[in-house]
DNA sequence: GGAATCAGGACTAAAGTGGTCCTGTATGTC
DNA sequence: GACATACAGGACCACTTTAGTCCTGATTCC
């Protein structure tokens, strides 16, 4: 469906978050609290960004999380790949099927410069930028942003 | 995932192919043989295609299919959006939960562009551009299309 | 020593997707 | 006019993916 999954959604929430306060360690209790998403789903993105280095994490007492480097330094591309793994619009269907025909597809280089586009435009954009949204309030998971009306037939 | 589901990918090679021969018509059973997707499958994506209005169908006898308009009035953005549905990137994690609070949300504003940017980005390549790929051989369902390899941690 | 907190993974329920099939309608041919 | 061909529209099922939770460790602070 080209869109990201909800827990990338709250990752980018997450991310946005810690990203406003960079050198403080959270715990992701509070970090829940402050994003509204429930304790053991906010912890899970947490782990994972922490295991693909974007985040930097303190166990024990008193531990929690904060960013790996500065919000300037991190694009929301980098968070989509944290959780999502290889970034790629498109995928084989069957897997060995009918790709193993990639020789004599016509369409595969336009796709690579497609992908290597939305790539680009996901890269430009950094947590520093996020930060610098409109209000200062609690960042919130949203979304359900539609560009454009459904193009959808004339019917 | 931010990826094209299987049918949309079938879809913009099934359009690539029509493009080639614009103005001729061809039954669904051909599209199949040409692209090597099944029948009932690629029918169903020549009948949204047909009611999103970017193919022209005729019944009966001798019927078929072929372009709505020309392969350079095509873009891969709008077989997207008729495959689809409404373009977003992101969507509201619980419907109306979390969600209420958009007014609150510092990310949206960004989403927004850059779900925009994303949108152009698609927009920009028109199915003649696809047409104008290397190979002038049959045009088969591939991707896969790994641009870099998933900044995965260091772990 | 005990409380707090992350690490890693297993597990389940729900949602989404892919793919097929059935019934109906329109059109060309004989 | 009968019949074969081909699209229209939707129902349906199997499978995969996703979201969300929970459990068992390991680590650190007080």
């Amino acid at each position: 469906m080209l869109k990201l999954s909800k827990l990338t959604d709250y990752g980018i929430v997450v991310m946005t978050h810690l990203a406003q306060e960079p050198y403080q360690v959270h715990a992701a209790g509070d970090v829940a609290v402050a994003t509204r998403v429930a304790v053991p789903t906010v912890s899970k993105v947490l782990k994972r960004l922490s295991r693909a280095g974007l985040l930097v994490s303190a166990r024990g007492s008193k531990g929690g999380y904060r960013l790996g480097r500065m919000p300037a330094a991190i694009s929301v591309a980098q968070v989509i790949d944290a959780l999502e793994g290889p970034f790629a619009i498109t995928e084989c269907a069957s897997d060995g099927g009918s790709c193993s025909q990639e020789s004599h597809c016509a369409v595969r280089a336009n796709w690579q410069r497609i992908n290597d586009t939305v790539w680009h435009a996901l890269a430009g954009v950094s947590l520093a930028d996020m930060v610098m949204a409109p209000a200062g309030e609690s960042v919130v998971p949203v979304s359900a942003i539609t560009v454009r009306p459904a193009r959808r037939a004339s019917r």
